[in-house]
DNA sequence: GTCTATAGCGCGATAGAC
DNA sequence: GTCTATCGCGCTATAGAC
């Protein structure tokens, strides 16, 4: 315990560089070399503390989903917050979140193309939105509406997360540049709530 | 030109193979052999017709951006059209060519990431987006709210293009079955003009 | 635990017969 | 134009010295 902290021990190495370049090129792209070099040791060691680049790619892309479920954990189910406050404090955490991870929504979502539920069943997140306090303020909210209330949750998201996963063709098409983006981004926390709330009203 | 059309001829069999094969893996995963396999021929034709892997990547990426260009082409310069309706337009081209091509936007968005520039040069769409007719309509509806005008584009992207992106996690978490999706995207083809009129006129 | 060296294999690409 | 057979490289994984 302690002692890892101390040194950042070498799996801690592997592990951090593993996400650096597993997140950069994708699963396939990377190679173990690439993250033996990043890490600033040898190939083999991967092999000694993990046993193949298959096992060491599940184990960050669960730590990965994690900080998404971290995120949100203690404010989805807390009944004494009422909707545009618990948006509020969603966008402000995730965005928080996104802006020191910019790169983690389209890696997940690209990985998770290939094989979607082998790695959502791992984390047992199935039926967990649809059963929180938050979704069922989202539909009560919704009820004057004619339209499915599944829509305003996808649009929250949206709101959210879209302009990380966008952030390339933002940045090259727009002549945005990294600070700019990120000064953008931080704008928005106090912005999606209040954008939902319209749309929840919108006639 | 009469020919081709006529027996589809092996380029075109190998170009949709490619298309199939790389959209679902992307590059780095999908392998030359997977295509020969998927266009029902042998392996040594794709390099006849192709030079390399990459250069028969090039050319199935360029044309699915060509997707989104000519869908909102004639659209977004058409100074007749007010904004509602143009959103409204936007909304419902993308959509109904997003549900024929569901996998699209996530297949462009995470292989752009490795080589935003590229790809993007060789399009010539690099000011396009600012000096369109509208843009102009975007910042002439925000010029009231205190806010970079930038987001309201941003926004209409999300809540177009989000829901096609996230749709794995969507159907996994949410249980949703692909007639469900297709029927919640369809609906959208209306909605998003409103809400993005909506969040203009919020306060 | 950490290294070097290499096994073993799957990949993209090509030679050459038809 | 289309096929079979194969080259040669680069990858993951491992054996074995220290």
């Amino acid at each position: 315990m302690a002692k890892k902290e101390l040194d950042l021990s070498t799996e801690e190495k592997i592990k951090e560089a593993a996400r650096k370049v597993f997140t950069e090129k994708g699963f396939s792209a990377a190679r173990t070399r690439d993250i033996a070099e990043e890490a600033g040791m040898n190939l083999a060691l991967l092999n000694y503390y993990f046993r193949s680049k298959e096992r060491l790619f599940d184990i960050i892309m669960i730590e990965n989903i994690q900080k998404f479920v971290v995120a949100v954990k203690g404010i989805l189910n807390n009944e004494s917050v009422p909707l545009k406050m618990k948006v509020e404090q969603i966008s402000s955490n995730y965005i928080d979140m996104l802006v020191l991870n910019p790169d983690l929504p389209l890696f997940i979502l690209s990985e998770l193309r290939a094989n979607p539920e082998r790695l959502i069943d791992r984390l047992g997140v199935k039926g967990f939105l649809f059963k929180s306090h938050y979704f069922k303020q989202i539909k009560e909210a919704a009820k004057n509406q004619e339209v499915n209330s599944l829509h305003f949750f996808i649009n929250t998201m949206a709101l959210i997360v879209f302009p990380f996963v966008a952030s390339p063709l933002l940045k090259t098409i727009g002549d945005i540049k990294q600070d700019e983006f990120t000064k953008l981004m931080l704008e928005r926390k106090k912005l999606v709530a209040k954008w939902v709330e319209a749309m929840l009203k919108a006639k």
